[in-house]
RNA sequence: GGUUGCGUAGCUCAGCUGGAUAGAGCAUCUGCCUUCUAAGCAGACGGUCCUAGGUUCGAGUCCUAGCGCGAUCACCA
């Protein structure tokens, strides 16, 4: 039992017998002493007043007093103002730490009924390349899958292909038009940069003949509805669903160009997905989820066709679930492909990493869902993240202001191999490790910078000044995480078993304390779906590691125990930095 | 306009679900590499926690109202 624990139920019984009055150990509230105070673990002995019907500091004396002679682990008090702060024994101090490291699966969760947690991220359209937001949505999905995998449960990830739709047909009349038969190869250009290329071309087109309609006299709304290229798109996203032939073999060989270039972009970044869904198949059973929605009056069909779900009675609108033409919308997919997730997988959750942009979507969806009579409706989260916008704003295709994938990475390893070299770290090293490691330290930095900010809020990058890597950032635990395992390699053996604890410094007792924490913070971080937790608390424990470090003497300490001890709580901190990095996707080096 | 999220140092962000004198990093300035990796450490500077009420022993945190910024309310995905 932790010690936090054990000390609540003393002061809760402390305070029963002492007030007689019937208080729970949940209630008591125990937290690490600041650092300005003497002292190791406080509670706060307000709560208690009404009871004690004394003053604060005769209160905490009180219970501190017994709490010093009844417990062992408690070596002295003090009460300032209703604060009652314990000193632990360092003995104790030292049993905490040895807990942790002879104890091999702290750390990792284990549920007595683990659940079944489908975790969907990245799903970009098949029409352009990644930007940052994607790498946002990229790195926070395979986070939180990590994050709920600790926590205990079965994870899966997965992605939904947007492999149809008008989007792509845009893409696909556009390198009809301008193309003249350019491929990757012949541009020299990766597959999804080739489509998302075209994509702008038809928007291009598509403005100008908006332009001229207008002039025409037409409003903008029919302008949109009534220009040429948009028209063809219309007939050949038809013409796709009715399974045209030389429709779908261009369809083919595009998607198949975006697929290739997704791929080397995935790598980079470090994501997998264990399972993929194409909405090209998904939006077939959603059309028919939604033929059985209509005979069971859960939507309605207009005079001109297309199909509705009436949610005014939920305070929503009413949503269009199938067009006039019978062609499928975003939501038929969307139902289509949980109802197959569910069936091919028996879920307890499924968290749909997606940005706030489309909160609305899914509260239609999980309301439709459930309305149609799917338990698993309950188990659906929608983690919706902020943008990230520039200085400037938001990022425009049509101004050039997308921060392009691709670009950013090979500029993070890039801005990293710059530093390793101006620092002459990695002398004596072959050009692959210097390739590897200065890989790993970039990505370090970009997973660390966007990963850092709390999910549902909004963030702002500024592609000006790069991506820090000195301070609060990815290669600054690192560096910390490399320190350690030069430790390690220069003194491979040692018992810390047998380690006897002489003396205890506060930043010691704060290494210790924050080991302990980790579990809790792992806990957090899986209910509230946020990796931003354990991204701060490896600075934390980082930065905390490194004023140890700064003050410390570990190999180099004569006293033999000390040593033993400092370099086991060392070892242990790098245990469980590189920890919590792994469920961030960094990939911590040997050296840099 | 309705709904929703956010508002903390010049900038980028924390703040453990209500506790002690609100914390980091960047930027600026000052020290520290002849002991374990200086991508570091120590220090200085920097705050009306958007505003006004309320709840309480105690509010950056909870409630109400207002202000500001964003998102959303499509036969686009």
């Amino acid at each position: 039992m932790s010690i936090e624990l054990s000390l609540s139920q003393k002061i809760s019984e402390t305070v029963n017998r002492l007030y007689n009055t019937n208080v729970e150990a949940s209630d008591v509230q125990i937290q690490n002493t600041l650092p300005e105070f003497k002292g190791d673990l406080t509670c706060v002995v307000f709560p208690f007043l009404r009871f004690s019907k004394k003053n604060p500091v005769q209160t905490g004396e009180e219970i501190g007093t017994l709490i010093v002679d009844e417990m062992e682990e408690f070596t002295g008090f003090n009460v300032i103002k209703g604060f009652l702060n314990l000193e632990l024994s360092v003995a104790n101090w030292g049993e905490i730490l040895n807990s942790i490291a002879s104890n091999e699966s702290y750390g990792s969760i284990k549920l007595d009924v683990p659940k079944t947690i489908m975790v969907e991220y990245s799903s970009p359209n098949t029409n352009k390349p990644l930007h940052l937001g994607h790498i946002r949505n990229n790195f926070l999905g395979y986070a939180v899958a990590e994050i709920l995998k600790s926590n205990g449960n079965k994870v899966y990830k997965t992605q939904i292909i947007n492999d149809r739709g008008i989007h792509i047909c845009k893409s696909m009349i556009s390198w009809q038009k301008f193309g003249n038969g350019a491929t990757p190869e012949s541009e020299g250009l990766k597959g999804d940069h080739l489509v998302g290329k075209y994509y702008v071309e038809f928007d291009k087109h598509y403005k100008a003949e908006m332009a001229d309609l207008i002039e025409k006299g037409l409003t903008k709304d029919e302008a949109m509805q009534e220009a040429p290229l948009f028209k063809e798109a219309q007939v050949m996203l038809k013409k796709w669903e009715d399974g045209d032939k030389e429709v779908t073999t261009l369809w083919r060989k595009m998607n198949q160009w975006v697929y290739d270039g997704f791929k080397t972009t995935y790598e980079a970044m470090g994501v997998d997905f264990d399972q993929l869904y194409y909405e090209s198949n998904t939006y077939l059973l959603g059309k028919k989820v939604v033929d059985e929605g209509l005979e069971k009056g859960v939507f309605y069909r207009r005079e001109d066709g297309s199909v509705w779900c009436d949610l005014t009675a939920d305070g929503l609108d009413e949503k269009l679930v199938l067009r006039k033409d019978g062609t499928a919308v975003y939501m038929t997919q969307d139902i289509g492909t949980a109802i197959e997730r569910d069936n091919d997988f028996k879920i307890d959750g499924m968290i749909y990493t997606v940005g706030n942009e489309q909160e609305y979507h899914f509260k239609v969806l999980f309301l439709i869902l459930k309305k149609l009579g799917y338990d698993f409706h309950e188990g659906l989260f929608h983690l919706s993240y902020g943008m990230v916008e520039l200085p400037s704003g938001k990022m425009k295709t049509r101004e050039g202001t997308v921060v392009d994938a691709d670009d950013l990475i090979k500029n993070m390893v890039e801005t990293a191999t710059k530093a390793t070299e101006e620092k002459g770290k990695l002398e004596g090293y072959t050009e692959e490790e210097k390739v590897e490691i200065n890989r790993m330290v970039g990505m370090a930095a970009l997973k660390y910078f966007l990963l850092r900010v709390d999910p549902k809020k909004g963030m702002v990058f500024n592609p000006e000044e790069s991506i820090d890597f000195n301070g609060n950032t990815g290669p600054f635990i690192l560096f910390n995480c490399v320190r350690i395992k030069s430790l390690i390699r220069k003194n491979n053996s040692f018992d810390f078993e047998g380690v006897v604890v002489l003396e205890v410094s506060e930043k010691e007792k704060a290494l210790i304390s924050k080991l302990n924490d980790y579990e809790k913070v792992l806990e957090q971080a899986g209910e509230n779906y946020n990796p931003a937790l354990i991204a701060n608390y490896s600075y934390e424990l980082a930065k905390e590691y490194s004023q140890f470090y700064a003050s410390h003497y570990i190999l180099n300490e004569g006293n033999e125990d000390l040593r033993n001890f400092r370099l086991n709580l060392s070892n242990q901190v790098g245990r469980f930095l590189e920890k919590a990095l792994n469920i961030l996707g960094i990939e911590v080096p040997e050296r840099m």
